[in-house]
DNA sequence: CCGTTTAGCTTACAACTGTTCGCTCATTCT
DNA sequence: AGAATGAGCGAACAGTTGTAAGCTAAACGG
């Protein structure tokens, strides 16, 4: 076997233990790199043939986690030429990433809030992808102006994202709830844009 | 000084120890009982004389961003009923919060998905009396039916929050926006579960 | 084929962590 | 007045952590 191929080996194999360590309750940030190394049997200071520190490996595994979330929507952009209904069908695909990837839709909802900055920052470029794409297809099949279609496609992916957080914890006989409710406001929103957003003045006491 | 009097103030000093520990890249998870006892002037041993553990003083955190956040509500009324504009006043009040208390909103924010269940659901639950309170307002307002009233405010409840969570990371000068993106977001949901919300059955492609 | 490179190892260290035990001593109760 | 309570302390323990230093041996480049 060649050297740089078993180097890649071992480098996958400190990424697969570091994600299959994360769970409801382990959070990235609770992970040591002796478990990590252990997990992927290689001694603790061999982890650093591969990663400067802990840090560098959670960028690693937020940007997997973008990289499956960006394959999804391709996914999704798939069922929706054979479907026809693209809110439906984007939320339902969503939602069994969330549920079939628990783990890596975890790191990705922490690690927005957590407390690296370079992390945070990291999970909301994943998330721009989603919402640039969002926008612009609203802007093409609406008559929405560019900025607002980018509030509306902000406001959506927020309310999908929260949903798939609402998932984690519920049981899975609420799924089908949580996923019409969701469908529901995002109708709500974007009838609301269609018909309000060319005229943004404030009126009445809502 | 009472021997209960000075009880409360030691506990109060661990309180507020952990709260101050707590910022932008310090979560709750990652205090150590050390250190808190150490800024609250106490021996480590003398904690567990106030929490059996390091779970029971985050719980008690918890319960106390909560109260902060529905004394903030109170004082949003109390200005509606000066202002007239509901969502625009409830929005600015909580940005208030936001920015004032920032290391009180990280702490429900993260805890919110954070790997203890018991803070999810104490974090779920203090967000739930924000979503009660603004849909029985809806129901009254409008004509909205109890359930859709319901999903409404839990969409409006989200969005806010979300855009607290922004604010954290974005620099001053972002706020307005922020807040005027919000107030759109939101006024769109109200305007389309007003002329959409009776008549629930798919229609189009969206 | 020989010298260089390097992934991985073992050993070691210093710094922390949570928690137990037993003590002191001021407040409280009787 | 005397006994009981309980907040706070110091010392100690076993466990974990990240990481530095130096070695081995296998793959590589000339």
């Amino acid at each position: 076997m060649s050297r740089a191929e078993q180097k890649e080996r071992t480098r996958r194999a400190i990424i697969n233990a570091a994600f299959s360590q994360l769970s409801a309750d382990k959070s990235f940030a609770s992970l040591s790199l002796r478990e990590v190394a252990r997990e992927a049997g290689i001694a603790p200071t061999s982890f650093y043939r591969h990663f400067a520190d802990m840090d560098e490996l959670g960028l690693t595994l937020v940007d997997e986690a973008g990289l499956m979330l960006r394959q999804l929507m391709r996914q999704a952009r798939q069922r929706i030429e054979k479907n026809g209904s693209v809110i439906r069908t984007s939320i339902e695909t969503f939602m069994e990433f969330v549920t079939g990837n628990s783990n890596v839709f975890r790191l990705l909802l922490r690690e927005r809030s957590g407390t690296s900055a370079a992390f945070r920052s990291a999970v909301a470029r994943e998330i721009q992808h989603f919402v640039a794409e969002l926008a612009e297809y609203l802007r093409k099949e609406t008559t929405c102006p560019d900025e607002l279609a980018r509030a509306q496609a902000e406001a959506m992916v927020t309310l999908v994202f929260h949903t798939g957080a609402d998932a984690l914890d519920a049981p899975a006989s609420q799924y089908a709830y949580l996923t019409s409710r969701t469908i529901t406001q995002l109708r709500w929103l974007a009838h609301g844009a269609a018909s309000y957003g060319r005229k943004p003045k404030e009126q009445g006491t809502l």
